[in-house]
DNA sequence: TTTATTTACGCAATCGTTCCCGGAAAAATC
DNA sequence: GATTTTTCCGGGAACGATTGCGTAAATAAA
């Protein structure tokens, strides 16, 4: 069943004008009278008439529709992104249309090719850790399709990107761990190819360096599928735990990598702090309940999430091609359990 | 900038026909010699065309699309649900638009009167704790609009509905409780208007009859804003550490209840269990990792996220008016620690 | 050869809205 | 009283796609 909207052609036909007449009185128009005005306002509003914003979109050539793509959405860091993207979008009048790439290049792919088929106005992408190939979203850009890239950047592309200070954070967190005591500090890490991995794991190592304290490679692992696969994360801690010098802590690059390897810490019957020290990046609410206190690398999720729509949002309505970008980049903080 | 699609009358100019031969071409009607439509495809993969959904929502009066509110994205039950949400309904090719109510009724009128703005074709809504006027969404129904409950359901009107089995699912927990040798078992829960508080408060209640306790109604705790806000969880503990006969187990009937309990808990220094035994609803991937090993209650939120979805799709697209209205009923899992 | 039937395509309306253009009536100016 | 200027409104095209109807040419049947 179909419920019939009102449509400035019903107006019309009740008051005996064209719809040309009762657009304009709509809109305010200065041409039409002031009594003509009230007519129509009084019978639209009886009529709860409301303006097709499809017919505005066809005639517009905008949706007034953003895409966001994520990996998860069950994800504090990227759900509490999406709340500042929705508080930007949904004051300026935009929907937002949320996707996920569960990690996946594939699902990102179709994602992308499907938003940008619904004739969204711009996208907000943290990319896949899968996402090699960019050539989709760079032929997308090159279109002149906006985009802004937060959290997970894609450097080859010009675009506005908005992310944390990661090598510090990185920094702060495995400095936090050396000056806990902890000597030999293990890393674990998502895709290789991300660009947070690669900033998070050089923060990891400078903090070393300054130390002084030198580690092999095999020391950092990387998890292809960024903890999605708990496994992954599994496999990763216990290759760690049989090097030939096992570490002593593990820093961890993102949400899940840090539940994940609590996860298999308690699985192989570690203690943390005291077999295994363990810090990294999580935006979850409940750090604070887990069963080992542990120290987190916060990152300020909404406000990621405002400052890259307000950056997505000024790319769209600019009237001429935007060459200036830049790029935001927001400080982390490092909680400890009190 | 804007990025110019190529549409049809753009092939049918290239190649000197009529649009109308174009777009039956490009449909493969019968009434379009082989030659032509394999012209007007080579043409239109050349061109990269996509036919212009915008335009297609205009002619047929609907959009593919469909609207999700829940009280909170950042709520492991919800965006599982969402989860299941998008994939039954991607499957099928259409959006997904999800809005978030924050437990506000103010919110969730807004978001409504938003949604129905962008002509979705249907809802899908697990109503806010504040919700108590239903006036917006019995507008909204009345006039024939798709609208499936889930979660959090609105009996008076008469539509599609997917919840659990919340009554047996607090029997559960509560006689778990009970079970472990607690004899005066509290209770937290949410808005009083809500089903899901009247269906688990009821559970709660049975249980305790069955063992035949009788307990005073005070050990009840409502929180209005369902956890939203975390002093209020706290008060509500504290209150019930305040009642003369001080209860010794507390019931959850929420993600966030549950785990803002444990907060309070551990704030006032109680020990779980020993202190302070405490099981409730939870779908939080975490709980296994916290400091207490507690009971919960879980939901097949992605199953519910699917069986909604497919029920609201039959609903759209059903040529005549629905009459007969189904109630699915999932059934919970009690999660005991290993 | 004439008529009937296909085949293959074009014309134009439609969806809801905006906006350019043109024009009648009223008001202002000379 | 005649002309110019406002004021106020309607006609119709446009956005991109679909579709009922009409029709020329090609083919089949008579």
């Amino acid at each position: 069943m179909k419920y019939k909207a009102a449509t400035i052609k019903d107006i019309a036909q009740a008051l005996g004008l064209s719809t040309s007449t009762v657009s304009r009185a709509l809109r305010d128009s200065h041409e039409i009278s002031a009594a003509t005005k009230q007519l129509v306002l009084d019978h639209a509003a009886q009529l709860n008439y409301h303006p097709n914003p499809i017919a505005l979109s066809l005639k517009e050539k905008k949706s007034r529709s953003i895409g966001v793509i994520v990996s998860e959405i069950a994800n504090s860091f990227f759900s509490q992104t999406i709340n500042g993207i929705e508080s930007v979008a949904n004051e300026k009048g935009y929907t937002v249309i949320i996707s996920q790439s569960h990690e996946s290049f594939e699902k990102e792919v179709r994602t992308l090719q499907y938003l940008a088929s619904r004739s969204i106005d711009g996208l907000l992408i943290s990319v896949s850790s899968a996402t090699k190939d960019l050539l989709p979203l760079k032929a997308l850009h090159q279109y002149g399709f906006p985009i802004v890239f937060f959290d997970r950047i894609v450097e080859e592309i010009a675009t506005h990107q908005v992310r944390v200070d990661n090598f510090q954070g990185a920094y702060n967190a495995t400095t936090h761990l050396l000056q806990q005591g902890y000597k030999r500090v293990g890393c674990i890490t998502n895709s290789a190819h991300l660009s947070i991995t690669r900033e998070r794991v050089a923060g990891y190592v400078a903090a070393l360096d300054k130390a002084g304290i030198r580690l092999p490679a095999s020391l950092v692992k990387y998890c292809f599928h960024g903890g999605m696969l708990q496994e992954e994360v599994a496999d990763a801690v216990q290759e760690l735990l049989q090097e030939k010098k096992r570490p002593d802590a593990i820093f961890a690059t993102s949400d899940k990598l840090t539940t994940g390897c609590m996860r298999a810490l308690k699985k192989a019957k570690m203690a943390i702090p005291e077999d295994m020290g363990l810090t990294g990046f999580s935006n979850s609410d409940l750090i604070e309940l887990l069963h080992a206190p542990i120290t987190v690398v916060r990152q300020p999720a909404f406000e990621m999430g405002q400052v890259a729509t307000e950056l997505l949002l000024q790319l769209i309505e600019s009237k001429r091609p935007v060459k200036d970008f830049e790029t935001k980049v927001l400080q982390t903080s490092l909680i400890t359990p009190s």
